[in-house]
DNA sequence: CAGTTATATAACTAATATATTATATAACCC
DNA sequence: GGGTTATATAATATATTAGTTATATAACTG
């Protein structure tokens, strides 16, 4: 599995969003992290490990926590891939606005 | 589900990435899409389905085929939510600056 | 109209993902 | 050391996904 299946595939689970965007606010524990949902801690620590696996988050050990971060790599990595699609899209506008140029010129 | 669980998760599939790059060159047809992989057709059929319902592609009914196109609206979605996390690591990546200047000062 | 081409759908199978409960580990606190 | 806290892992049930083959639909082509 690429590194960018793994990391669409991780962010395609709004729970995995949700813990992301936390982290957005700063670093937390497996416990802050699973406070504001209604489950279980091992299934966040479930979505932590996949999160991890992803790229997406890095972790340290604290004592008997383990605070996690958000991670630089993957999010650059996805970014560098929708560019692609950006830039062909951007492109297609481009192309459209030929078009009503030409659309006006005949007018 | 939300549309970015639905585009996310179909981001997450390689088969689907390699379609979304062949349509950055230009609109195909579902056979011409099919072509490149070792895959029978009624599988691309739904790759192509999955990819229409996460809005990441628009179709258009010629006759008896059936062109795809990249749509512009679900990338502008993802990327929207990837900027929440961008301006995080960028915030992180300063604060990190700061640490290493802190560091420079003390020396 | 008959045959072919382009695409979609259905039935099915195998693999994977998500959650749960129960339990293990290991550090902390008295 | 004994109890509590933070986290991870295992076993299990269920749901979802991705592919297959077989078949349907509907438009083109001679």
């Amino acid at each position: 599995m690429s590194n960018l299946d793994a990391a669409f595939s991780a962010l395609a689970d709004p729970t995995r969003r949700a813990i992301l965007a936390r982290l957005a606010l700063g670093e937390a524990t497996v416990m802050e992290l699973a406070e504001p949902f209604e489950m279980t801690q091992p299934a966040i620590s479930r979505h932590l490990k996949v999160l991890e696996g992803a790229g997406l988050i890095l972790r340290r050990v604290e004592g008997t926590k383990r605070p996690c971060r958000l991670a630089p790599a993957a999010v650059a990595e996805i970014d560098q891939w929708l560019a692609m699609l950006r830039q062909t899209l951007a492109a297609n506008y481009n192309r459209l606005d030929d078009v009503l140029a030409e659309m006006k010129t005949k007018e």
